[in-house]
DNA sequence: TGTACATCAGTGAACGCGCGTTCACTGATGTAC
DNA sequence: TGTACATCAGTGAACGCGCGTTCACTGATGTAC
């Protein structure tokens, strides 16, 4: 088995796992068995669960932290001079959100669900991490943001920006739960896709309120 | 010490401590110190640390529920026929919510933390726990909700009610971190109304978009 | 009024268990001479 | 080409630790006769 193959099967298990049942409650036994490896190797490789935690992440965040990155240098580039409104900024995120999980269609949901879970959980060391590995990116969207909305308040903008991020994090992480809920109240299947279609509507309304 | 102060210790210390830290993070044996009583009350008092949990939550939920049922009952005693608004509702909301943490400023940031940690954590027996306790409270939420919007389609309006329920978890229960930022970044300092104040008419607007 | 018993909050110490981590080791592959 | 050595992914078993829980016990208070 070659390295890349064990590292890709722990970090492909852990994944799940920790979406599925949360950073602690979930065993570095239980993720090696799944994957189907040593329970050693997650310390060769990784060098701790923390780390493994960490490398998780990152293995999501890079590729999306780029693709947000190029797409927005591109249209840039392309129309040096316009003004996006926050419905284009959100489609920007969208899209690559989209794109970074494609292929899988529960990665959406399994993203979320571990961002959701850094901010509440174990506090420490991945809030730093992301805050940290999302600065630059942060920033920009924020600069983008406020030039779609130069009527409000820094402040409260900042606060309406991470209303948006709540609303998006809470919904899509517990999307999986929230849609079998439509489907036994209402007796109606909803795609991610529609779901996001309904979400960013209310984002947007949301925070051109007043 | 009084049966009802042994208990009351522990209700207090493990309230803020799973705020803080999280269920499975938090040790009885770091609620026990910290509460001044031995380790073995939790066991005694509660039966186990699931039971204490829910203990914990019940707490919280009794007052919240009674007080918003009675204020929802007083007000269509006193007007029959009106058509509460998305804003009065969400009021009512609020207010319950300010009147049964009140007293300590902190509680509302822990209850909500406590929420969301209930939502992503420990899935199987809180979230439960959760659904059969409001199930009415969410009932008649729902129904004002369906009369103040009744442009809306049901699912649109399911969804969009849990939109408003992450940007409010997530805002609120991650509050202290996100005051410390604002702090921080634009030299002002936040109470907890003035968020709530900005958080209402985000939700009013997202809720009616379109 | 006094004695025997029941109840119950609270205790101290121990239990077994599952956890993350460590370590000596294997075996395959690559490299130097 | 052959030998000696280095590197490194992967392994199996064990380590110590902190966890939730249990249990026999104490001591105060209430109750029955």
């Amino acid at each position: 088995m070659a390295q890349n193959d064990t590292v890709t099967r722990i970090l492909d298990a852990a994944e799940v796992l920790f979406a599925e049942q949360g950073f602690a409650e979930t065993s570095l036994r239980t993720i090696t068995a799944k994957a189907g490896v040593n329970l050693a190797a997650v310390n060769y490789h990784f060098g701790s669960k923390k780390a493994l935690i960490q490398a998780v992440f990152a293995r999501f965040l890079g590729p999306f932290y780029k693709l947000i990155e190029v797409s927005l240098d591109m249209h840039e580039k392309q129309h040096p001079d316009s003004v996006l409104s926050i419905e284009d900024i959100l489609k920007f995120v969208a899209r690559a959100m989209a794109n970074v999980t494609e292929g899988d269609r529960n990665r959406l949901a399994i993203f979320m669900r571990l961002l959701g879970l850094a901010y509440n959980q174990g506090q420490g060391h991945l809030r730093k991490f992301l805050q940290t590995e999302y600065r630059t990116l942060y920033r920009r969207v924020m600069a983008l943001i406020a030039r779609a909305t130069p009527e409000l308040q820094p402040v409260e903008r900042y606060w309406r920006f991470h209303f948006m991020l709540g609303a998006a994090a809470f919904t899509l992480s517990s999307m999986e739960h929230l849609r079998a809920i439509v489907e036994h109240d209402f007796n109606t299947k909803c795609t991610e896709e529609e779901v996001v279609g309904y979400l960013l509507p209310f984002l947007a309304a949301g925070i051109r309120a007043k």
